[in-house]
DNA sequence: CCTCTGCCATCAGGTTTTCCGATTGTCCCC
DNA sequence: GGGGACAATCGGAAAACCTGATGGCAGAGG
């Protein structure tokens, strides 16, 4: 179809039909009485239809003039509402990010973050990639993301890292065990226990194993899953226990279904990397949103470290019940 | 609002966010490459908003460009039906008439007339007035009108006239009333019997008196109504009589509350005028107007004289059941 | 009857916008 | 490092646009 009508055509036309007068429509618009003559001519060529009757006096509209009216209105509504629409974006630089982030970051210091990323910056594409640390690395390393945070001990061939947070290992079992929630526990203490850990090739397997031996704690059963979702699902409707990162459960102690508990003695505790491809540095949009997170994951771990739970809660025996 | 925006910027950035190209998009518009790239830089500039992300193979939309450009579907859908509709006048001419008909016309003749006009100039606004033959002959003289249907006898000065129609007259009564429908009484035979007729100063007022003394027919009770549909209604629930036009009345007899004869013994019959501004000739639109009038009114006059009405119904007497 | 006024159409011109072709710059892939 | 695909930019030509002036027309008023 001809595009040879502009919204100013369709705003004179309107302008005209209103006052039925070239020369008050030419007024009203900021133009002159032979501009809008020339319009209207044009429009009416164009569209193959006679919309005004000139007569003394002024103009007055033909049926077709009403019918193109109703219409007009109807587009000028909706450019306007484009128009304002648009504004909401107007502030706020353009650009896309591509973040990797293991399941412990998604799951609970993704949401606030996002929030309030975007409302400081709505015209910017995030899109977030949940993976395992080798996967992760290895997108990093093919640029495919901006960034990625990952469990430190990756290989990082081909990425830099730089330290990210620390954040606490908490142990995590069905709310209707018999552990206290929040009370720092000893797996010592509960030895031998069944324990819920990610695949052999996950990083947080090793870190996980190597304290229990470093520390002589003794497993009754180990069991491998790589899905979350499902292990945390599986804790929660079992006497299987998880070592997970503090980062992940809410401050209330998350689910209802779960118990939490900080680890001591020692304290466990694992440090995340964020990476990055190597050549290119962070674009200030992903700095900005790496920000976001580190400062999001940095409060929460903050509320589960032993110190400020003994401020939340008066101080109980470190060791806890019997096992089992 | 600014409204340097045109259709065409609309729907060449349409077209940029579909292919994800300015290459592709341009060659969609029948453009060059150069003159899109253009067209979106002013389009961000205007709307203040970046639009699209220009990478590598292409360029990428905001999500900016997701929201406006949800509404430029609406803008162009709402176009392209304001063009589609408007096409509907387009083989017709523009124009405007002005008709001033009796009421014996827009009761019956004027629908189907009309129907038939606007289907072949629908671009043309048609006013109707309707009101008697004093006050229309005033009205043409004052040159308001295109022309106006009168009764024949009206003073006409100052107005051009000519022969339109010649109607018989027919007898209305309630359809539960003693007369047999359709058939053709002799007015004398009926009397002494209650009429109703048009005010002093009305034409038919006249020629109804001057038929009814000439033939020496005497009438028991006259009432004076200037009200036609009041008249109808009136005749209709009551046992009184009026004289009207045939032209006005549907051939199959009408209304069911009304009973229709056609008046013999002498036959009575009206002659409509078509009258119109001593300076200015017809325009064409008023006269295929007025031409579509005189058809449809000759068809349904034709309907009623008595020579038709013998052929649909087999011969009868005369003269009737004793009036009363 | 003539003039005066208000309205629209038209015209000629200058100005702005639009459009195009060519060129440049960038990135990626080979 | 060269080649290909793509977008940005630039300068000039073409088109569109706007304007101020002029003309025609129809009423109103003297």
């Amino acid at each position: 179809m001809d595009m040879r009508c502009s919204l100013r055509d369709i705003s004179i036309f309107v302008a005209a039909y209103e006052e039925r007068s070239f020369t008050a429509a030419a007024e009203r618009e900021n133009a002159t009485q032979s501009g809008v003559s020339q319009h209207m001519r044009n429009l009416e060529y164009m569209l193959g239809v006679q919309l005004f009757l000139r007569e003394r006096g002024g103009v007055t509209p033909t049926p077709a003039a009403d019918s193109f009216y109703r219409n007009c209105m109807e587009v000028l509504r909706v450019y306007a509402l484009a128009r304002r629409d648009v504004t909401r974006f107007a502030k706020s630089e353009a650009g896309e990010i591509h973040v990797g982030l293991m399941p412990s970051i998604t799951s609970r210091v993704l949401s606030p973050v996002l929030d309030r990323f975007l409302q400081e910056a709505p015209n910017v594409n995030v899109r977030i990639t949940e993976s395992y640390s080798a996967s992760l690395t290895q997108t990093v390393q093919a640029g495919e993301l901006d960034f990625a945070i990952v469990p430190s001990g990756s290989s990082d061939t081909g990425v830099r890292g730089q330290f990210f947070v620390r954040t606490p290992e908490v142990l995590v079992s069905r709310a209707s065990g018999e552990l206290e929630p929040l009370a720092p526990v000893c797996l010592r203490a509960l030895a031998p226990f069944k324990l819920v850990v990610p695949g052999g090739d996950n990083i947080r397997h090793h870190t996980i194993e190597s304290y229990c031996t470093t520390n002589d704690i003794r497993i009754g059963q180990l069991l491998e899953l790589d899905t979350m979702l499902g292990t945390l699902d599986f804790v929660a409707h079992s006497d299987w226990m998880a070592i997970l990162p503090a980062v992940m459960m809410a401050e209330d102690g998350g689910h209802r279904a779960l118990c939490v508990n900080p680890i001591v003695g020692p304290d466990m505790h694992v440090d995340l990397m964020l990476i990055e491809p190597i050549r290119k540095p962070m674009s200030p949009l992903a700095a900005r949103f790496a920000d976001l997170l580190k400062q999001e994951a940095q409060r929460v771990s903050a509320t589960w470290n032993t110190e400020s739970l003994r401020l939340v809660k008066p101080a109980r025996p470190v060791a806890v019940a019997p096992g089992r």
